[in-house]
DNA sequence: TCGTGATCATCT
DNA sequence: AGATGATCACGA
């Protein structure tokens, strides 16, 4: 039996909810919500992050939506290695591939789900073991406009190369801060995508943010909660 | 089957 | 070590 907290009903009520898991580890989290720890970490990517939506109180029937519909947030787990940072990139969504010669950035999957971000940090990621990897300080983030224009160009030169019949020829290497990478069971798995002479089949393919990115993303986000603290002290 | 949740495995 | 390519589990 596990325990799925309700909806948040604001993004305050839910930012309240992520600071209390501040310090808290995997494995207390999971007991608390009576949530069996995996058996095999190795078969366990997904399990921290849907963790979170238990505990955070997520819609599990979001589907295309964000985590959170009512309030338009989108839920993101980061792991963080040792070095404190972002030990891996960061999923974003799967590539609708069939019409990518038709899509627009103001309509786009990816543009909805990174309006506005809340990233918890977990500490210690493919170092310590699952349980006791600590949960970090939440960062709720909103692309400032500067952001938008990189993930726009971006994007619109990945779904280019789709569109183009292209995607064949696209790697992890294309993109300053986005990047495509197959998103599939296996490498053999096909889908239909814009072609020379109609639909080719293609390996699938997603959409991920580079560590380089969210980790300015997180270290933008420190720098200001330092900045407030001072200012706290220097009023008192 | 597709999309969400990501991390694992490998190569440079 | 960091980045890219491949893969695992699960739910509607």
């Amino acid at each position: 039996m596990t325990i799925r907290r309700p909806a948040p009903k604001s993004i305050r009520e839910l930012e309240i909810r992520a600071q209390a898991l501040v310090g808290h580890n995997i494995g207390e989290v999971a007991a608390a919500l009576a949530i069996p720890l995996p058996e095999n970490p190795k078969r366990a990517k997904g399990f921290v992050g849907t963790l979170l939506e238990y505990a955070l109180g997520a819609d599990p029937t979001a589907q295309d939506n964000p985590d959170f519909p009512n309030l338009e947030v989108e839920l993101k787990s980061i792991p963080i290695s040792t070095h404190g940072r972002p030990a891996e990139s960061t999923f974003v969504c799967s590539i609708k591939m069939i019409d990518a010669d038709q899509q627009t950035w103001e309509s786009s999957r990816l543009r909805r789900r990174l309006g506005c971000v809340l990233f918890i940090p977990v500490q210690s990621a493919k170092t310590a073991p699952l349980p006791q990897r600590l949960f970090g300080q939440p960062v709720l983030w909103r692309p400032s406009p500067a952001q938008q224009q990189l993930l726009r160009a971006d994007w619109e030169e990945l779904i280019g190369y789709i569109g183009a019949g292209q995607s064949n020829s696209l790697s992890g290497h294309r993109g300053q801060i986005l990047q495509v990478r197959p998103k599939a069971s296996t490498s053999r798995e096909r889908v239909l995508a814009p072609g020379d002479k109609g639909p080719e089949s293609v390996l699938p393919l997603g959409f991920y943010l580079r560590a380089c990115f969210t980790n300015q993303i997180l270290m933008n986000a420190t720098d200001k909660t330092l900045n407030n603290t001072e200012d706290q002290q220097r009023i008192d």
